[in-house]
DNA sequence: TTGTAAGCGTTATCAT
DNA sequence: ATGATAACGCTTACAA
């Protein structure tokens, strides 16, 4: 087992300098000759030395760490395809600046503002991300009263001081998504959305409200359901018992479209010929089901990087600019076709 | 702002005590008068103070945190309801012990040694989960080389330091749905499997080889997939386009087994009337596509609180026993039933 | 350009 | 039972 780490100290009497001379060397600070600088790392290398972050931490008071904590149901997470590249994107930067990600699932949500104090107080984190943003969410009030950074993904409705990094904020995804049924000759236009909680969800149903009245076509029925698969399935049944189904319904995400176009086909509303589908997130099983869902994709990845980078700066300089990412593209596959009947004009 | 946060010292002379008083009140160490000990109690909560998780790293030389690196694509991850419920899991039992999870999400996998070193020589982590078990896995040699404490998420083919906490090890769960198979009258039963580096890929295939040679069924073919929609989709097509092709398939996952019954009713192979189908995970759409798939639903989040209870006891300890968790259970839906035509016998 | 010494906030040792 | 005092491993003035 571990023998006596190596140490700092250790490292400069090997090189023969002091310690600090080995710390100026390994944080590239100036006053330091080239030669010396040079021969200290080597040494480092050599003895397979990393600084250890503990001793780190407490010198600068930080943790090199920041902090994700999300408080859905695991099941949700899980058939999420959005966390794991989040996180990947997140990781690509953050190890780049030595800094680590913690993170924390947590299935009582009820737990979470105890959850970002405890982070806080206790100095583990640097900063945090804070993703699934709510109306009038409670926790940039708590945040900015706990002194803890943080970045939000997409905005919240009040304002907040924190640096926003935003993916399909207005949800320009839904919009295409819903002006490419409106082409496609749909008139009865319905949406099915996540609990209005969630900004992303209102969000999208709005973007969906704004892309029919644009087009001058009757707002369609909408569903609150719940991002599930279960949810989406109960919705769909919802809607296609209606007096007059629609003739295409637009989901806030593939796992309750994925679902809908199950039920659909049960209830005798074959996908696309009596009913088209979209999704939203491009799960790789959107492209394997039958039919194909035509859906929207995000790049997670590249929403990870650059809140790393926003949060990492925000963290350093007190200060970062919101980022605008490129809105997502529509997948058409073959959920999606023109009504049987046209509409009466 | 935060402003001069309040420290052990503040606490000390506010209570008319020493610094080792505070630390012993605490930590509940003996050696301190009832009355001083509240009293000391009592004006740490006043003050709102909670000791600094840095100080105290680099006092006792722990992190009181955990790692979890995964190495796979992120796609693969995120498709997979693995993970959260794990995390979930073990987050329940490590915050109870004031410990954090680290979590790394690796897009490139030839940086798994290089994470796991510096996640043991800059002193992250006291442990780490491993999961993902590979034949002849060259981190437990690594691990073992650090000296850094972990765990395996069930077992590697060599022979281990670590505690193992197995769930579904001997694939029990592979075995239940096969013999499901067999039952109905499957005579030709194939295999989809994932890649055969993984333990529990070939763990899978050997439990289904087992099954049916215990039933004296020869043994149908396996095509060696890689645990992804698109992959099962292909070794579906495969497997449909032999001259005698199968009656019914054990996959490896859910999202295979998903990905290939569309493939089945595509190429003219009805689910379940011409081919029986039987995935691996329960995830939650798997309830929800047509036909409902018949699949084994383990219990993830059971396991991560398992995992993190061995791992915290073999850190502290430097033992713990293995653990053997409870086997999944078969969950029977519409995708199996008893093939066409009876067996030749 | 380099070395010395004082923190950072705990815990742990050892007198008192 | 209690209180100095020395670690822990690093950063950073400041002195040489």
């Amino acid at each position: 087992m571990a023998q006596g780490r190596v140490t700092i100290v250790d490292v400069a009497s090997r090189a023969g300098v002091s310690k600090s001379a080995v710390s100026f060397a390994l944080n590239g600070r100036p006053g330091l000759a080239e030669e010396t600088r040079q021969r200290i790392l080597d040494v480092a290398r050599e003895m397979g030395w990393s600084p250890s972050q503990r001793g780190r931490s407490l010198a600068v008071s930080r943790a090199f760490a920041v902090g994700l904590i999300l408080a859905r149901a695991p099941e949700l997470i899980g058939s999420d395809p959005f966390y794991p590249s989040f996180i990947a994107g997140a990781e690509a930067v953050l190890s780049k600046s030595g800094y680590s990600l913690l993170l924390q699932v947590l299935d009582d949500p009820a737990r979470e503002a105890d959850a970002y104090h405890r982070l806080a107080t206790e100095g583990r984190v640097d900063g945090v991300f804070l993703s699934d943003m709510r109306h009038g969410d409670p926790r940039i009030a708590m945040l900015t009263e706990l002194g803890l950074p943080a970045v939000t993904l997409n905005r919240s409705n009040i304002s907040s001081p924190f640096p926003a990094v935003c993916l399909d904020d207005n949800a320009p995804g839904i919009t295409v998504a819903t002006r490419h049924l409106i082409e496609l000759g749909h008139r009865r236009i319905a949406h099915v959305t996540g609990p209005v909680e969630f900004m992303h969800a209102v969000r999208r149903r709005d973007a969906w409200g704004a892309a029919l009245a644009d087009a001058g076509v009757p707002e369609g029925p909408v569903v609150v359901s719940d991002f599930t698969a279960s949810g989406g399935a109960a919705a769909t049944r919802e809607l296609l018992s209606l007096e007059e189904p629609p003739t295409a319904i637009v989901y806030a995400n593939d796992l309750m479209a994925m679902a809908g176009m199950v039920v659909a086909q049960d209830l005798g509303f074959p996908v696309p010929q009596r009913l088209s589908v979209t999704g939203f997130d491009d799960t790789e099983l959107a492209a394997y089901v039958s039919p194909a869902l035509t859906t929207v994709r995000t790049s997670p990845f590249a929403w990870g990087q650059h809140a790393a980078q926003t949060l990492l700066q925000f963290i350093d300089a007190g200060s970062a600019p919101d980022v605008e990412l490129d809105s997502p593209e529509l997948v058409i596959r073959t959920s999606t076709a023109r009504p049987l009947e046209p509409p009466l004009t």
